[in-house]
DNA sequence: TCATGAACATAGTGTTCATTA
DNA sequence: TAATGAACACTATGTTCATGA
């Protein structure tokens, strides 16, 4: 049972800030893996992230490994061959709990940011 | 003369951020590397970002290696055998182009952190 | 063929060692 | 002995290859 990493001392990792959209849509539907990269891809389109499947995949394996998420497999759809993996919570205080760790993370790395705006911009 | 790395896919890099913040300080003063981290290990004690020496380093190098700014050796003082590096900006044009590089960069990934911030928190 | 996952390669950065006056 | 810089090592991530149904 690996412990993940969540707190650096620059800003946020693209790893964890990923693993955090993987606990909110779980709290949404079930999407697997490539459509949890879609629904990022979009929505930094516009800041021109966009993260490759790898990295999806990476995120949510440490997920299974720190014992967060269990992992299931499932035909797409009853007539398709197509397997698909979804996921669970398989511990839910420690989902918690990460979840917390990785919105302070996000709120340190925006006030690193917000404070090296004000300095430069003035 | 090589090209800076200014923008990545995810969030603003390390080196970049240090960058910027170089740039600012020779505006103020005439600091050497050793100053310039600590002002930002002050800087950013509250958010426990204490960034090394080498990554200090590093960054200079690079800006004089990219021609923006040139390297000069004194010594500390006149009494002094302590010899530091100050840095004086070589080429303005590219100065400034970079400067503005890099504040796109600290706005890009600022509004990263707050779409994030918006998605999860609610 | 698509979703998954592993392997491989490179970039970014932290730690340690070296030099010089 | 402080400031600089290089070497080394490890982590994070991008790219490519492999597999199964």
């Amino acid at each position: 049972m690996k412990d993940l990493r969540t707190s650096s001392s620059f800003l946020i990792k693209q790893r964890p800030f990923i693993q955090l959209y993987v606990l909110k849509f779980l709290e949404d539907g079930r999407p697997y893996g490539i459509q949890m990269l879609e629904q990022l891809r979009e929505r930094f389109k516009k800041e021109g992230y966009q993260p490759n499947h790898a990295e999806i995949y990476r995120a949510l394996h440490d997920l299974v490994d720190s014992g967060v998420l269990k992992a299931s497999k499932k035909k797409l759809s009853a007539d398709s061959y197509q397997e698909i993996t979804t996921y669970f919570i398989r511990d839910v205080q420690k989902a918690i709990h990460l979840k917390k760790q990785l919105i302070n993370e996000l709120n340190r790395s925006k006030a690193m940011l917000m404070k090296a705006l004000e300095d430069i911009e003035d």
